[in-house]
RNA sequence: CGGGGUGUAGCUCAGCUUGGUAGAGCGCUUGGUUUGGGACCAAGAAGCCGCGGGUUCAAAUCCUGUCACCCCGACCA
């Protein structure tokens, strides 16, 4: 390929609306061009490098037994409305109509179309266990996409569905495809991505991890503990507490607090310890408005997925009208209005002498005791966990709480699909069953852009060479230079003739812009030839990471090329 | 959906306060000089000033509506 001939322009100015590096260094580099929001047409670089991608995970998918096949985008609503999910989901789910008015939706995950697949020919036990999976576009109509290919709204994903007939084969082959994606992403040139267990969210089941790679500008918070190697999405990560806040303990007391409606404000003014007082947090339930109220100890903050799972339903932040019986600011545990779900964080356990709200205008508590002052049945685990904060695994203090960019995920859904959509097989015994599900994703372009997220410098990109666009990048300064040229165009054809991916950059430009451009691209090896280093008879070998700098002589280059592209590409496997 | 911000040439932006012929740099075209980190000179092409309504003799500029995008939040297999 020729760089003349490349279609899509490099330029220097960082668009405006790029907040993130990937982004920048996609749109600067001819990566990609917006088209709308949330949606990217990808050049041939891009598309070189999501080929290279897919063709790994492909492997891998294969290697497990995976069987390639292909999904609609463009599915019939009635298959959405077997599982519940045309009504569960909300608007991220892009629905329409067709000519005759029949409902449609556009896939946004497709266990619905791979349970459809496989439900009559998955009839007999002696069929499974079996894995399907494809490779191909999905469209979420999301809120707000962001940060370049990182969220999108139409997007390329490897979706993997697998049958079992036990929970038992279904736990062991989980573990199978958790090893196909560490082999994943390792090939593809970051074996930095970690495994998390996370929250199943909306696709049901129990067991789920997703694959984060670590760095400032992901979305999901992750915490980690050095100490044991546990990790978890913030979401999932279980809370523990030191021993309760004890303090002597002394009566309950009403004291006045005009206007102070923040546990800042009013634990300065009664100057008490935030971890000693109680915070109320307030939701409504998005279905009828009910009012959820969640205590918690001063200083932490409420984990909402926690909250969600628990009450099986969706809700909101609270509009605390007059009605409710709630005083905004004074809400305490004591006397509250039995309207609304009261629930009690487990950091409020066995504590002591604590300052809570009175359910009276300017007014609270101190002296609270949860034991003694509340009618308390349960505690739940609805805490964020905090930097800092002790490892539910090994129990250490030292939480760590980095951000990640999913990369992948994995789900052990049990029946939830096949349930719905009445997938059943027969046993040995006759006897009838649902299958038991598994599904396996990974976000192709998200891949390539976090993989650019993780390696780049202040010129661009530098692609692990298993997914760079090309291998080679041959710089003719000085093209017009006779033997610069004959030498270069030489070199392109040998190297072509091996086998090798090689750009070709014979413009007659200067050497920055050439340099420049090359950096762009982000190519591993770059191949200068040019009138000082033919003067010496070589050609010289740079790595685009700098690993790197090598005076080859003219007529050893290919050869040493080729070793170094053997030697690259062994780090990537 | 809530809060904030921005829409002027392919890109980055000035001009708007105080209305009066549409600007710069980069990029693009042509010619020339250059050539190891985005060179220089000369000549060019390129704009419904996001879109609609209004005020005015006159609107990129003032008023109003609307759309789009960016950021924070909410949401997210």
């Amino acid at each position: 390929m020729k760089l003349e001939k490349l279609v899509g322009d490099r330029f220097k100015e960082r668009p405006s609306d790029c907040q993130i590096d990937s982004h920048a260094i996609m749109v600067r580099g001819g990566y990609i061009k917006y088209v709308a929001n949330g949606i990217f047409s990808s050049y041939m670089p891009l598309r070189r490098i999501t080929r290279k991608i897919e063709q790994i995970i492909r492997e891998e998918m294969d290697k497990v037994d995976g069987q390639e096949v292909q999904f609609p985008v463009a599915l019939p609503a009635s298959l959405w409305d077997e599982s519940g999910r045309y009504e569960s989901v909300g608007s991220e789910l892009l629905r329409f109509t067709d000519r005759n008015g029949s409902r449609m939706v556009l896939g946004m995950t497709h266990e619905e179309a791979a349970v459809q697949l496989v439900r009559e020919y998955g009839q007999s036990y002696t069929k499974y266990p079996f894995m399907i999976y494809q490779i191909q576009t999905k469209f979420r109509d999301e809120a707000r996409p962001r940060g370049g290919l990182i969220r999108v709204r139409e997007f390329t994903m490897k979706d993997a569905y697998s049958f079992h007939t036990s929970q038992e084969d279904l736990e062991e082959y989980y573990a199978k495809c958790h090893q196909a994606y560490e082999n994943v992403f390792r090939r593809a040139g970051v074996p930095e991505v970690i495994s998390v267990a996370s929250d199943s969210g909306m696709m049901g089941g129990n067991v789920s991890h997703e694959f984060m790679l670590l760095t400032p500008v992901g979305e999901d918070s992750i915490a980690i503990c050095d100490e044991c190697g546990y990790s978890a999405n913030m979401e999932a990560a279980e809370c523990i507490y030191d021993e309760a806040v004890t303090l002597e303990n002394y009566e309950l007391q009403k004291v006045h607090t005009p206007d102070m409606h923040t546990i800042e404000q009013v634990c300065d003014y009664l100057k008490a310890d935030p971890k000693k007082s109680v915070k109320a947090v307030v939701y409504q339930k998005n279905e009828d408005d009910a009012y959820v109220v969640v205590f918690i100890r001063g200083d932490l903050d409420v984990n909402e997925t926690k909250v969600r799972n628990h009450l099986g339903c969706e809700f909101h932040p609270a509009v605390i009208t007059e009605e409710s019986g709630l005083h905004a600011g004074f809400i305490g545990p004591v006397g509250i209005t039995d309207n609304c779900t009261v629930l009690y964080d487990r950091s409020l356990q066995g504590g002591n002498g604590l300052v809570c709200g009175a359910n009276e205008t300017d007014y609270h508590y101190v002296g609270f005791s949860p034991a003694r002052d509340a009618d308390i049945k349960e505690y739940g685990d609805f805490a964020k966990i905090s930097d800092g904060g002790i490892c539910p695994n090994c129990k250490k203090h030292g939480i760590k709480v980095s951000r990640g960019i999913e990369v992948g995920n994995i789900f052990q859904l049990g029946t939830k699909y096949t349930k719905t959509m009445g997938m059943t097989y027969l046993d040995a015994n006759g006897e009838i069953h649902n299958p038991i599900m598994g599904c396996y994703g990974i976000g192709v372009g998200r891949l390539a852009a976090a993989v650019c997220e993780a390696h780049h410098d202040d010129y661009g990109p530098i692609w692990p060479i298993s997914i760079a666009p090309w291998q080679v990048h041959i710089c003719a300064v000085r093209s017009d230079d006779e033997q610069v040229k004959q030498t270069a165009d030489a070199l392109y054809e040998a190297l072509e003739n091996c086998g090798v991916e090689v750009m070709y950059d014979d413009r007659k430009v200067s050497a920055g812009v050439m340099f420049s451009d090359a950096d762009l691209l982000g190519i591993p090896i770059r191949a200068v030839v040019s009138p000082r280093n033919l003067k010496d008879g070589c050609v010289e070998l740079t790595a685009r990471d700098k690993s790197f700098d090598i005076k080859a002589q003219k007529d050893k280059a290919v050869e040493e090329i080729l070793r170094l592209i053997a030697e690259l590409s062994e780090k990537c496997r």
